[in-house]
DNA sequence: GTGATGACAGATTTCAATATCTGTCATTTT
DNA sequence: AAAATGACAGATATTGAAATCTGTCATCAC
């Protein structure tokens, strides 16, 4: 039981108060009965209910991304690197999607509230993939790129269809995997020196 | 001014009455009030109102597809012919959403009710796809593939940036022509014997 | 003085009454 | 008889009044 609130507590809370009551009834009224404080209070580490979402939103979005980062850290070589770090960023998006539906579209729905946080978002996940073509470029197994960030870019958009949650409803049909490693072999074919 | 009520008519009336009023207003009474019928009288031609809205979703994108097929038909080698077929679909995308966005909107929100239709114009747009991949493998310019058809929908998901609406408010951004050619210089890469 | 409060104005949401729409079908029109 | 109508029941949408929420700020508590 803390003396003074926290911007880190009323993260917290919000975080809960948004999954419990989902992204259109959640207030910041809510969050502050959570808390045993007044509204007004919120108002002190928080601007703003969109800045106090954003805020959550972000740190959802870099916690959940954390252990896909990590979990495509693994010493291989550029192509295998690169088919691993889509393949789990597909998988782990995946597993959300399926295991609880409502959660991921509630995080979804505070996602597509801020385009803002989604380009900062991109621009993370291009910046590791560009950082697996130069791995690439450099032993030799991809030929060497005029723009690595264009490429970077580009092979994040040739696999839209397996992260960009809106396809997220696709993602249990039948054949989904089969049409994964199709585009997963078509971007490392065109990479390929 | 014609004795009986025909389908088509019906269908074009729906097809004004969903431009004028939008998709979320627009009603069979509506329909039926711009033919000067009874709203029963629609109901002899289309089962239901979702039937009838199917029904101008579909007339509504093959016209659209047709004029864009045809630009396509182009007398080119393969990979030439294929980049022309996807500047192609990205453009008359792109033309319809910067000129009429209003209508474009209301297009988009009648195809994502009905993703059957969807459904069948990706199979007719891959098909499409799959046939210039084919006359690219006889000429030797591409390689082989295991399976044509999963290789065109490849080719179909990684240029999705670039022909699904639910991205069409990126299509004004600046640098996305440099974009759509990064991928589709990738895709012709991945291609190419 | 720093942090918390709660009253307040204006914006937004809820709710229930009302109106309109969807789909059916017995009846009327041609 | 084939086509069209319009009354009808149940579903959906609209509306306006009441409730709640957002964001501010003068005041209170420590």
């Amino acid at each position: 039981m803390p003396e003074t609130l926290t911007a880190d507590q009323i993260l917290e809370a919000a975080q809960d108060v948004l999954r419990r009551f989902g992204p259109s009834k959640a207030t910041v009224v809510d969050v502050a009965r959570a808390l045993g404080v007044s509204h007004g209070s919120v108002y002190r580490h928080f601007p703003s209910k969109a800045a106090l979402r954003e805020a959550v939103t972000r740190r959802w979005l870099s916690r959940a991304h954390a252990a896909v980062a990590l979990a495509a850290k693994a010493d291989l070589p550029a192509p295998e690197r690169l088919r691993t770090w889509l393949a789990t960023l597909f998988d782990s998006k995946r597993h959300k999607v399926l295991d609880d539906p409502e959660l991921f579209a509630t995080f979804t729905a505070l996602v597509r509230e801020n385009s803002k946080v989604v380009a900062d978002h991109i621009a993370e996940l291009t910046a590791e993939l560009a950082e697996i073509l130069r791995a690439g470029v450099a032993a030799g197994d991809f030929k060497p790129f005029d723009d690595v960030d264009q490429t970077a870019r580009a092979v994040f958009d040739a696999t839209n269809r397996f992260h960009d949650p809106a396809y997220a409803g696709e993602w249990k049909q039948d054949g989904i995997d089969a049409a994964f490693d199709a585009v997963c072999s078509l971007v490392l074919a065109g990479l390929a020196r």
